[in-house]
DNA sequence: ACAAAAGTGTTGAAAATACACCCATGT
DNA sequence: ACATGGGTGTATTTTCAACACTTTTGT
């Protein structure tokens, strides 16, 4: 039998390629989503996701980060890639597929003026509107994700800030998973792994007596990692 | 201040979308990868993935599909969208992104000579050769999601045939963490599960004695994922 | 003095681990 | 009769889950 190459090896066809940004927030202990009101048409004035066109010079990750700049001004923002959409008609008007990334940002930190100005707003994540194409899709895939990886890495420290209390975490992880926890239980977990570092300071927001800051040890987390531990709190 | 469409609007490069086919097998105890030799340049006969471009009116994940026809006849193959890789040098020619998507196939079930006539080779996952471009990363990563998912979901199963027994069943999943369990714990913890149906016949191909065969109840896992348990093997 | 959140221990149940021998069968 | 892999039970340790009161401090 002749061998013959396949066919694949020549079919070149370009496409548009696309990235668009899941972003989580946490704030007054509710969980999330920061969307976007389009400013173009088509579909101009429905909420949908922010996003861009990944240009030919740059990295898909790099076009996350910029997007992700160019809204909340903020720079070394943990984002991971979700998954590539590609539906050959998942956009009506031509062959674009997209890679969602999704990022998780303390909510201290973003620049509002600058979320107002794009006309953007943060929405709970039990009160979405609609979205745009299969947008509601990929939020609902991130949240997945999130639940899954918030269980066994220490992503969801990413959410709060540089320093956090204990009832913080809780609250967070309350959020995610869309739960009441047990305080006792919920501290002796958490403490038993070793990867917190207690401060010195307190933070009285929250209460009178206030609570103490805690921050995060990456390096005992690393070790713990090495040597085959899975992180599982809630 | 004026209101500035952002320049991410407008920007529209179109890039070359390929994927790429992590494909594992498990066979005589080994979990194994099939990798190809390169029949064209550049890079010709070099091992690598299989992978194709993604055609205007394909899906992605029928794009996958269809590569993975092309290679084993085999239909209706579990696969599942990896990660995908674009970082904008990765491909020295141009500018091409890879959405990988790897797939679990019982390795009696393949087409010898396809996979003959293609001139690809299982490697035992221990034991695998350098790979072209970043093929490499997209197997590493391929490992560390087949063993976060094998944890919580039966796709572990999908690399066996129908009918299985329970010895292979273990011996699967000590390839796939490299580790030694014991039979007794095993098999307490998988049967407790209530996914397994035992058959009436035995598999006497690697004992005099035989060991019966089991099927998974999709039914039954159904129901399993729906109460919110977790699925932990190993 | 009181309201509001932070912090703290114990007990019982369940799950995970460690461990060794008999069984069935083909040669 | 023996070699080979299949199959089984129990005791110990560890982990998880349930549960309520005291402390601190600003007002």
């Amino acid at each position: 039998m002749t061998q013959k190459i396949p066919d694949l090896y020549q079919v070149k066809e370009k496409m548009y390629v696309a990235t668009d940004c899941i972003i989580f927030g946490f704030d007054s202990g509710k969980l999330k989503l920061l969307l976007f009101k389009r400013l173009v048409e088509p579909l101009k004035g429905r909420w949908s996701l922010i996003g861009s066109f990944v240009r030919l010079d740059e990295d898909i990750d790099v076009a996350g980060k910029r997007v992700l700049k160019e809204i909340t001004g903020l720079d070394n923002v943990f984002m991971q890639q979700l998954k590539t959409y590609g539906k050959k008609d998942r956009d009506p008007g031509y062959r674009c597929i997209s890679v969602a990334q999704y990022a998780l940002i303390s909510s201290d930190e973003h620049d509002e003026d600058l979320i107002n100005e794009k006309k953007a707003h943060w929405f709970e994540i039990k009160d979405l509107p609609g979205l745009i194409l299969d947008h509601e899709q990929m939020v609902q895939d991130a949240l997945e994700q999130l639940r899954n990886n918030a269980r066994y890495k220490p992503i969801g420290f990413e959410l709060l800030p540089e320093k956090f209390t204990l009832p913080q975490l809780q609250s967070l992880y309350e959020a995610i998973y869309q739960v009441k926890l047990d305080s006792r239980n919920f501290r002796k977990k958490v403490l038993s792994l070793n990867v917190l570092e207690k401060l010195d300071e307190k933070d009285k927001s929250a209460s009178k007596r206030g609570a103490f800051l805690y921050k995060f040890d990456y390096n005992n987390y690393n070790k713990l990692r090495e040597s085959g531990y899975h992180f599982v709190i809630a």
